[in-house]
DNA sequence: TTAATAGTGTCTGTTAGACAATATGCT
DNA sequence: AGCATATTGTCTAACAGACACTATTAA
């Protein structure tokens, strides 16, 4: 093959090339809200922040210092933004074997003062008890989870307020539109459990019903009964249990009712 | 702010930063192929690849010479991923004022044996009469229109069948769960050309069936019939037109029926 | 008249969506 | 018994999906 010797008389030094690529990662988990006592619980849907340390790492005075932003970090020659983001996300967390997906590139001219910074942004989705263990770390003075409209009004760091409206936008498609919303779940889960999970992200009357929903799950192809198997969990009655099975779903805005 | 002073302590020499970041893109386009006499033309989904040139614009031995490969080019620091690939497409194709979505970052270790680069992949969506007039240049020797299937047989450069493959996925997805169909016709059309246009990715038999689809497209809440519009260009019978409406579309695989 | 696409009439079985009633088991 | 969640019964209006039929017009 002839690109051996097209190699040399290859030099990227020739070009001006990117002064760095890092991997930005919208953390989300869904706590459950106690409303009142003998009431269901109420599932919120929230953002993990960092706050900006004012030094970094090597003890010098950090950019966008005291600002809310993205935890995430610089790539490595060795890896792709999508490891680096899983391990950002676990020295962070603690937490592997998540649910993470890239979702956009941020590459605006100047929206890193340091210079030709390109973002690749990632969401994650993890249990509530993973975050419970969170820490600070050296770029990070606080960690924080923030409903999504708390988020959106912080000062945030970057360019975030753009990433994270995007992301809110993803996630929000993706689980009314794919089966991510097993990630919020036990692997067997009730139909209130589900539930819970759709309705912080949307007012849908027949999510929202509970008779309608209880039956609607036990025909969509995507999930199946867990014969035999109750729980008391959600209520004191015996709760049929469900789960997810692994099949793709395309369902065409062309077909079917509204 | 003292993000100033911050800077003055920032040295994006210190590491390593990537050698190159570029803009690819999947044109597709819809073709018309004739049958035969008398039968209804064949709608095609096609893309569209170069072949790479032996010598790139500088004479020098080009990198992957000889392969097909999508169309892109290095992004410049004064700009977005998204604008040269705009640029791009209109030095390759002439065409301005196109759909283009960013759909992929590929960045895995070793794709490009010049050495770190990333590519971000956008596909874009061009009618069929403007790509007539296409023409290679520096970098291409050769532009053609391939099928699908076509294009995932072919040596292609670097790692671009997984591009195109991903490509394929997304377009298809788009195609079945957004408006984007719109941009394969023109803004007024009838039931069977919004029709032939799905019919290219999929073969849902309700959206096969001519009078289920006729019936369904009236019911459709982002269409409306344009009123005392109609047209001979697909049949000898007057022909209802349609357009889509500016809504935004999500459809729930909870509810509704399949 | 023929051929080809567009569109309607009508029927059947299924489903959404709503209301009401029943079931379960902890306290 | 009271209560909260889970689940089924039942009805109505709407719709999908299928088949048959009519409409339009160039050739």
């Amino acid at each position: 093959m002839s690109n051996k010797e097209a190699l040399k008389q290859y030099d990227s030094k020739k070009f001006r090339t990117p002064d760095g690529y890092t991997a930005d990662i919208a953390v989300f988990t869904i706590v459950s809200e106690r409303v009142a006592e003998y009431k269901p619980p109420k599932m919120k849907l929230m953002i993990m922040l960092i706050k900006r340390s004012e030094l970094n790492a090597e003890n010098q005075l950090n950019i966008e210092a005291g600002k809310w932003a993205l935890p995430g970090g610089f790539v490595q020659e060795d890896e792709a933004a999508f490891e680096a983001a899983k391990r950002e996300l676990e020295e962070e967390t603690g937490v592997n074997g998540i649910h993470i997906k890239q979702f956009g590139v941020y590459d605006k001219p100047g929206r890193d003062p340091r210079g030709w910074i390109i973002t690749n942004g990632h969401y994650a989705i993890v249990p509530e008890h993973t975050l419970t263990m969170r820490k600070a770390n050296d770029d990070a003075a606080e960690v924080r989870l923030f409903s999504l409209n708390e988020a959106l009004q912080l000062d945030l760091a970057f360019d975030h307020f753009e990433i994270i409206t995007d992301a809110i936008h993803v996630i929000t498609n993706d689980l009314l539109q794919t089966t991510v919303a097993k990630n919020f779940l036990p692997e067997q889960f009730t139909y209130s459990e589900l539930q819970a999970v759709l309705l912080t992200i949307t007012d849908n009357p027949s999510i929202a019903s509970d008779q309608a929903f209880s039956r609607k799950i036990k025909t969509l192809p995507f999930i199946k009964m867990v014969e035999g198997s109750k729980t008391q969990r959600t209520s004191k009655t015996p709760t049929q249990l469900y789960q997810f099975i692994d099949v793709n779903v395309i369902k065409p805005i062309y077909t079917g009712s509204y």
